[in-house]
DNA sequence: GTTTAGCACTCTTGCTAGTTGAGTGCTAAT
DNA sequence: ATTAGCACTCAACTAGCAAGAGTGCTAAAC
């Protein structure tokens, strides 16, 4: 792709000007960035580039006699064009590794649940995670656990090592014959289908009538029912919210933190759009309004999907105001994906 | 108790001036108060009182020209002494039952935490419980479930219907009869003691070595030490933080609502001090700064303990801003606490 | 043709002074 | 003991003014 003199240019003070207002958070003149270029353009060069900027959506005058802040569409553009890719220095990743990897990794949930602890503390913006449930992944094992008369606890092992157990109260009573034939029935035809799937399969087995084992997948069916039912799709966790809050934009416009917190609190609009993008498979970055959540619109996040056997099992990411440093929030979130990724791993293979 | 007329009055006046600050959350003048007692009294002999109950300490006047706000003091004597216990309504009731009672209430944590959604859907404040786990109370069955070769999913089940259950893993593979003997020896052995006292005595029991059962007790403790490991003392759930926020006192000054945020977020020391507020066994209120805790002086809590079996297992309870509906919130709380009583309590008896 | 110095213009921000009004405390009368 | 009356205080609002930041435009310079 052929990019003029002028248009490196014209990117170049752009990227200064987004950079600015990241770390000041107020609209940017032209002086302060001539003098960021050591004068080899003037003010006046700077501020008849800012008015093509503006013409092209990415900058915005909050009035007449001030600097020029980047727009939402001008965030989009620096994310997608002009920022560069920053590393983190190796002592940063090895403290990130440090905090994470020790961890006893035998509980992915709580595991991923601290990654963003640890996320949220290092970027000083808010982390969360998506985990998976044993929904997301296929069938390793089913067992069941007698506990009381009318009472078994129905534990769920996914082939990405997630887990699940949940109690589920039965109305006649099971005999111990009949535990040990649904967990083979369980261990034998359903291994391999997807959780998901599994009720659907089981009541079509059921419809069919033609199973010799009919009257174990009529209870496996019951069973797994009320188990399945309390276990949601996925979980989020999200942590260090006090540090977006405690952004200018929100000091200034308390509502706007209220909103915030409202949408987070909701969870179910956030998860929704999470969910699509995680699916996409690929690190994304979301600005203001493109998430489409109602009181999001002050925040973007960028969310890594965590990919275990082939298949998208949750995802890892950072929430904070538009105004955010990208660069840097992307390579904290990606070293941290590395990491989670290197833990999993050797919890699978352990 | 003897109490004369003119502390009666007082209690009065005093009782309107909280309850116009509670719904109005700015100073309070003597006209008002003149007016709410229908003329009986001038608005100067009101100004008398005021005076008093500004040098009891149970007001405070931000200036000399404003009217009086009540002190962390005076909310106290207010709550004590003077408020008036209000019943909800009875659709109330059956509302809030209506919502929390239909509930599958198979699992201890996830029905808590509902139950936390809706009270604080229902009181417009923040409410949270503590759910109890498998540490407070004492162990009615253990099983262990093998997954794979070296990985055991240790299931641990409380007198309270609380259980848990963790991956373990070993460092030596574990053969099924080993398994079987491990499980019969929890079963007899260890049934009706606390699991916080668990390692302990089987680490006496090791010590002595006198023990015929030397090797089962020693897998045992491993694998006890590893599933207590990842299962935390209590279990906090916070629901409708932004409420509070929204609050005018939170609007006014937004470094108070970061700084409360990130108490909540932070959760050890409050957590810390509602072990102890539980552990009284009984209803109770902390207001403001009584709490000890950096950054509720803002805020009030109540706690209602639950109690199963006769021993206190978690609690309920609304967080607010000092200045809050404390009769309302005592009858909300406590109408919900009843309602999980007997749902937790459907649940023992089935 | 691009760049830049110069300058008038605009609009926020901060400051001061004046006004308003709510609410008080005191005193003297009831 | 209560209360009417009144002077007093102080935050909150308003208006006006000055300062300053930053712009857009024009005309000169490169």
């Amino acid at each position: 792709m052929y990019v003029t003199d002028s248009e490196q240019r014209r990117n170049k003070i752009f990227e200064y000007i987004v950079e600015s207002y990241v770390t000041t958070a107020s609209p940017v003149g032209s002086e302060f960035i001539a003098q960021k270029l050591r004068s080899s353009l003037s003010p006046a060069t700077i501020r008849n580039i800012m008015v093509d900027l503006e013409r092209a959506g990415f900058l915005h005058q909050p009035h007449t006699s001030a600097g020029r802040v980047p727009t939402e569409r001008g965030m989009r553009y620096y994310v997608d064009s002009v920022m560069q890719a920053r590393q983190l220095l190796p002592e940063q990743v090895r403290d990130l590794q440090a905090r994470v990897l020790p961890q006893k990794a035998e509980d992915v949930d709580v595991f991923l649940a601290r990654a963003a602890q640890i996320l949220a503390d290092a970027t000083q913006e808010a982390a969360f995670v998506v985990a998976p449930t044993v929904r997301s992944g296929s069938v390793r094992q089913i067992e069941l656990v007698p506990i009381g008369a009318r009472r078994v606890l129905c534990v769920l092992v996914a082939d990405d090592e997630v887990f699940a157990s949940h109690v589920v109260e039965i109305e006649e009573p099971i005999t111990r014959d009949e535990t040990i034939a649904l967990v083979r029935f369980f261990n034998t035809e359903l291994v391999g289908l997807p959780f998901n799937d599994l009720l659907t399969s089981l009541e079509r087995r059921l419809l069919a009538q033609t199973d010799s084992f009919y009257h174990v997948v009529k209870r496996s069916f019951e069973i797994l029912e009320h188990a399945l039912s309390t276990e949601p799709e996925e979980r989020l966790y999200i942590e260090g919210t006090s540090h977006v809050l405690a952004q200018p934009e929100f000091r200034k416009q308390p509502e706007l933190a209220e909103r915030l917190l409202q949408a987070i609190e909701a969870e179910d609009a956030w998860l929704e759009q999470l969910r699509a993008d995680l699916e996409s498979g690929r690190s994304l970055v979301r600005i203001g309004s493109e998430s489409g959540i109602p009181g999001f619109e002050p925040c973007s996040y960028l969310t890594v999907p965590l990919i275990v056997g082939g298949s998208v099992a949750g995802g890892i990411g950072i929430l904070g105001p538009v105004r955010m440093d990208y660069p840097r929030m992307r390579s904290f979130v990606e070293a941290m994906a590395l990491c989670v990724r290197e833990a999993v791993g050797r919890m699978e293979t352990s």
